[in-house]
Parts: C-alpha cells; structure tokens; sequence
DNA sequence: GCAAGGTC
C-alpha cells in the first residue's frame, strides 16, 4: 500500500475530489481551525487529498531596499508578505507535515496556467519534494467519472512548459509593476518630499488610458444642434404621442416648415401591423450575470455583489458564487429546494405554483467544470440578513423561479400614417401573457405602450406640433459596468481581478466620482506613462504577452529568452526615467496639487457669495472643519464644523430646511447632512437623536469640532 | 508602501 498526496487548488475541489476517489464515497475529514484535509482509500493505496487557497507564494525582491531597478526576485510564502494571511501559514504548515510520509505526489489543480504553477510551487516549497518526479491529474469537470478516469489515467508528469509560462506572467507583471510604480512615486518624493503611492501595471494602465482618452474625447466635444418634432394626435377622444419619420431633424427651417404642414391637419392611417413577441425566461445566474443584474437593479458594484453573495454562500443558503455555469443539472434536488423555500412566507406562493408543474428549468451556454449556476439551497436564514443581503437573495431566489416559467408573449403594434407627404408613426407594445415575469417580478421590466385600437384609412388629427431644440451629447464616461466591459472585451485581466483593478483607479486619485472623471492627478499620470513608458499604456504589452506565453507553451521560446528581453526593455525605460526624475516629478506634483484642491471643495461660500468652501484642516490642533478660501485674506470667516473620522463628499444638492449644501460622510456607516447642521432646525433634530444613541453605546467616532 | 493572479 503506497500513501499518495493529491494537491487540490481550493476546499470545494479537493472535497469533491475525495468524494469522487474514495472507495465508499466517504473520505474521512480531519479539520482543525477552519482548514482542513481528507483521507481515502482506493485500489489498495491510501490518499491524502489537501488544498491550496489560490496562490500561496508570490514574488518578492531578492535585494533590499524600496527604489529602482529592481530586477531579480524570488518566491516566498503569502504570509512574509502579507502578514494578516495565516490561513495561509497554517495551510502550508498542514501539506509540509504531511508530505513527510508520502510515497507519491499527484497535483490535482485547476488544469490551466495559474493552477499548474500553484501545483508546482506547492510541491516545490511546501511538500519540499522534486516536482520531476510527480504526476498530473487532468480533468475539465468535477464530475465522479471524469475525477476517477483523471486519477487512473494520471499524466506521469507535470505540464512544464505551462509552468514556465505562468512564471513569466508573474515575472514581467511584477517587473513592469513594482518598477514603474516606485518610478512614479520616487519622482513625488525626491522632488517634493512627500509620499503618494502612484501605480501602474500591464492591466492598471490601459484601464488609465481608456478612462483618460474617454475623458480627453469628453472634453474636445462641440455639441451640434438638431430639432425633434414632437406630435400629439388625438383619435375617439383620446390623446396620444405620435412619431416623426426622421428622428432628428438638422435644420430649423427645415423643422419649421414640418410643423406649419402638419399643425392641426389629419393624417390617414396607411398600414396597421401587429406581432407577437415571444420571450423565453431568463438564464441561470453565473456570477458575473448576477454582478449585471444586481449593478441594472441596486447598483451594486461587482465587488459588492461578490462579498454578499459570498456571505450568503457561507450561510448556506445559496449555491457556491465563483461559477461560470448558467446550468442547472440534473442532480441538483430541485423539488427540496422549492419546498424548503415554501417554508418562507414571502415566497410561498410561487414555490407552491412551481412544484405543481413539471420541474424543468431553462439552461443557458456557459459551463463551468466545478459549480452549477447560482441558485438558492432552499435553507432558511437562520439570523437577521441585512438590507443588501435580502435583496441579493431575493434576486437569486426570484431568478431561480423564473427558469421555471412560461415565455412571455407580447404584441407589438406599429401604426404608419401619413399627412402632407410627410411619414409619421406609432407604436405601441401589450403584454398578452407574463409567463416567467409573473416569478421574476419585479425585476423583470417590460413597458407597456398602450395605442387605440385603430383601423385602416382612419384619421387622426394632430393637435399638437412643435420642433424641440436639442443637442449631441458627448460620448459618455465610463461608469463601473462598462469599464468592466471594455477590459473584457480587450481581455485585459480576469473576472477575478477587473473589479479591483477598476477600483484602484479612483482609490489612487487617478478618477472622481462614480462616472469615472479623470483628475487632475489621473492626467498628470497618463501623460507623464505616455511619453516615457507608453508600452504599459496599451493595451499590446497584454498581446505580446500572451503571444510570449503561447510559444513557451509550444517549447519554440524559453522562460529565460523572454524575461532578459523585458529586462533589457524595462532597464532602457527606467533609466530614461531616471534621469528626467526631476521635470516627471514637477509635473506629477502638478497634478497632484490640483487633484487635492479639487477634492477639497465642498462649494460656493454663502456668506462671501465670492468664495470657496474648502475642507481645511487646523495648524494647531489638527482638526478639519470647513472654512472659506477667502479666510486668508480676512475677507470672510465663515466656518462649519466637521466630524473628524470619515470621508467627506460634497453632494449635488441642497438642504431642503436652510437650503446650504449638503454632505455625505463615509465612514462605517454612510449618512448625510448640511454643512450648517447646528444652526439648522431640520438637521439639529436628527442629529440629537444620533448623538444620543452614540453616546449610549459609548461609541465616540463623530468628534465634532470647529 | 508597489503588480496581477489565485481564493476565503
């Protein structure tokens, strides 16, 4: 009997893997604070299935020293880095005990480049056992036939030149990252002195770029008038909106003259078409249509999504939300999950429906080897679930019903009249069956566009013609969502890290404000990458990259090739840099001047009408309140107080009690005020109430001081 | 103090 350690990438893998492998289908799990392994027997010999976390080492210099170049590193454990990830100590801890004892290493990781390389690593640093002398499993799915056919049939080695080319990923990343990043902020500190952290990377960048040549276009737009003719007819007493054939008319008089020919004629009805629309129910949830669906409905970031559903995974009552699956197999026990969900009040109704059917839900194209689609377990909560987290499960559940429904039908109306020689429509558009709306509401959304009932030849009198003048917009920013896009569609990082990456944009200062407006500092960067490192900008270091990795793989290029070719590029780069420091700095600081004096700003002084409110802090005790700009100058000393943990946004309205700005404070908890709360009739109440409680609880996190 | 990539 040989003892045989199979190396998983994460906890779910490795429980299915043992459940799959183990002869009774019940592997023996030893688990100790949070992190555990399994044990199973199979053809005589005994398995030690453990799990990774993902990465457990990462790249870290071999020399000393936080300046550039830095061109060598080395792997070490997460935890010398990041000291908050013991998990991952003890995970490494718990696979080098056991590896003492085994006969044979199989690395069981997710089969692509970043799981061959956790496999490798692991085997190398924690298992301290040659990496040569261990074998593969390769599977696509955790189904049980796949899994035990992967364990039989095991590869007799590991896949290296997959390896080599995830090392290389890590590498020039981290090359390009670390370097660049302590250029751009080495040339702050030098100049000025002070410390801001200026990032960028093979991802960060062109995500800078798109947002700053979005913004650039934004500014450059000349808006271009074009008129719109607005119709109102009126048929059997009825008044109703009806459409110009052109949708924008470019010239005045040519809208002039369409609003003399029609005002107060009739138009005849040439053509009446009807159509019946059929909509089959929506498709199972993988994450990333639940993270669409919940950022269209609530708004919530992708990020956000993920952290709720991650909770309500570890309450147990959805399916597990990492998945790319929009299935639904046939293993999964729907009829249990529709009667565990009868149990609770507000979903009754529709699960009692459902269960009188025949159960078979719709199921969309992507597939996942590890997970079903998101889907609820049918579990109660069993504690208080927050805001958030009720409506995330009410969208997964009420999803979840809707696979179950019927299509819905619609009919579509369009009405084609004419008058004077000019072309005019309507169109209108009725439910005729909800189908799987009914389950999904209310978060399916379908205008109804009611029209009369018109027949052919009739006449309708326009009463109502006018031209509007409008103008072009811009094209629009980026906001979360289509900034996600973009990167998607230019495959520029992965569903695991866009979101962050995105975030870092507007953490770092480099963007204002939800709808992603460059700043200050955010140009400053851009311009500066631009002219000295515009490789990192664009969206081809990813392209060439990959081709890089593609020929490793295919063994006609080798590690070491390509990473003293980036060595080589990289040190031209950082060089130029270095010796135009002092004029990068200058602009850098630049940027970043302004970029604070606009964050500053709450808005106009209503005391001065001539001056600014800034966020100032005091030179003697070091406290912020609000002041005006013209303080400085003794011209006006209007001042509010401000509460001294939290970060103060300036919102774009009014109080509806005194009428002075209003404030949003984020700290662990968001809320809103004016500036003039403690003269303010309407605020002094509310803020009496919460300060009451806080000091009840003893909690003291809204110092107030002037 | 920094990247991008896994995963809790």
């Amino acid at each position: 009997m040989s003892k045989v350690m199979i190396i998983s990438e994460k906890p779910t893998a490795a429980r299915k893997i043992a459940m799959a492998l183990d002869e009774q289908g019940s592997p023996k799990e030893t688990k100790k604070e949070k992190i555990s392994y399994f044990e199973c027997y199979r053809g005589g010999d005994s398995l030690v299935v453990v799990y990774a976390l993902g990465h457990l080492y990462e790249l870290k210099q071999t020399e000393k020293g936080w300046n550039y170049p830095k061109m060598d590193m080395e792997w070490v454990p997460k935890y010398e880095v990041d000291k908050k990830a013991t998990n991952i100590k003890r995970i490494i801890q718990l696979i080098s005990r056991l590896s003492k004892e085994i006969d044979r290493f199989v690395v069981a990781t997710d089969y692509d480049i970043e799981g061959s390389l956790i496999g490798y690593l692991t085997l190398k640093y924690a298992c301290k056992t040659d990496p040569n002398q261990a074998q593969r499993m390769l599977f696509s799915t955790l189904t049980k036939v796949e899994l035990e056919s992967a364990f039989d049939k095991v590869s007799p080695t590991l896949d290296f030149p997959m390896i080599e080319a995830g090392q290389v990923r890590h590498e020039i990343d981290w090359l390009y990252g670390i370097n660049l990043t302590r250029a751009l902020t080495l040339a702050i500190k030098n100049v000025s002195g002070w410390f801001k952290i200026v990032s960028t990377g093979r991802v960060q960048g062109p995500s800078l770029a798109f947002v700053a040549e979005r913004n650039i276009d934004t500014n450059l737009f000349v808006p271009i008038p074009f008129w719109i003719i607005n119709i109102i007819g009126s048929h059997d007493g009825h008044e109703f909106k009806i459409e110009y054939q052109k949708k924008r008319v470019i010239c005045k008089s040519t809208a002039d003259s369409i609003v003399s020919d029609l005002q107060d004629k009739y138009a005849t009805v040439k053509s009446v078409r009807e159509s019946i629309i059929t909509q089959p129910p929506p498709v199972p949830f993988n994450l990333s249509g639940l993270q669409t669906e919940a950022y269209r409905l609530f708004r919530y970031k992708p990020s956000k999504t993920l952290a709720i559903a991650q909770k309500l995974y570890l309450d147990a009552l959805i399916s597990y939300p990492r998945t790319n699956s929009q299935k639904i197999p046939k293993t999964i026990d729907l009829k249990a999950i529709l009667t565990g969900l009868s149990s609770m009040r507000s979903y009754k109704g529709i699960a009692r429906q459902i269960l009188r059917e025949e159960l078979k839900p719709v199921q969309g194209e992507r597939d996942d080897p590890a997970h079903p689609a998101i889907h609820p377990t049918g579990e109660r909560p069993t504690r208080r679930l927050t805001q958030t987290e009720r409506k995330l499960f009410d969208l997964i559940v009420k999803r979840f019903f809707a696979l179950f429904g019927k299509p819905s039908k619609k009919a579509s109306m369009r009405v084609d009249l004419e008058c004077g020689g000019h072309g005019l429509f309507l169109r209108g558009l009725r439910i005729i069956e909800r189908g799987w709306m009914e389950y999904y509401s209310p978060y399916a959304y379908s205008k109804e566009v009611i029209i009369p009932v018109i027949s052919e030849d009739a006449e309708l009198q326009l009463i109502h013609v006018s031209a509007d003048e409008q103008y072009t917009s811009p094209p629009a920013r980026y906001n979360h969502s289509s900034l996600l896009k973009k990167l998607e569609r230019e495959n520029l990082g992965t569903k695991a890290t866009r979101s962050s990456i995105i975030d870092s944009l507007k953490s770092r200062g480099y963007t204002i404000g939800d709808n992603f407006e460059l700043s200050t500092l955010g140009y400053a960067v851009y311009e500066t990458l631009k002219q000295y490192a515009p490789q990192v900008l664009s969206v081809d270091m990813t392209r060439h990259l990959e081709l890089e990795m593609e020929a490793i793989q295919k063994g006609v290029r080798t590690r070491n090739e390509v990473l003293s070719k980036a060595r080589r590029d990289l040190a031209i780069i950082l060089d130029d840099f270095k010796s135009k420091e002092e004029m990068i700095g200058a602009s850098l600081i630049n940027g970043l001047r302004r970029y604070w004096r606009e964050k500053e700003v709450i808005g106009p002084c209503p005391k001065c009408e001539d001056g600014t409110l800034m966020i100032i802090q005091s030179p003697k005790t070091g406290k912020r309140f609000i002041g005006c700009s013209n303080y400085r100058d003794k011209k006006c000393d209007q001042t509010f107080p401000l509460p001294q943990k939290g970060r103060i946004v300036p919102l774009q309205k009014e109080c509806p009690f005194c009428g002075h700005q209003m404030i949003k404070i984020v700290s662990r908890r968001t809320w809103e005020t004016c500036v003039n709360w403690t003269k303010c009739l309407g605020r002094a109440e509310d803020l009496k109430v919460l300060d009451k409680k806080r000091r009840r609880s003893g909690v003291n996190n809204g110092e107030w001081s002037v």
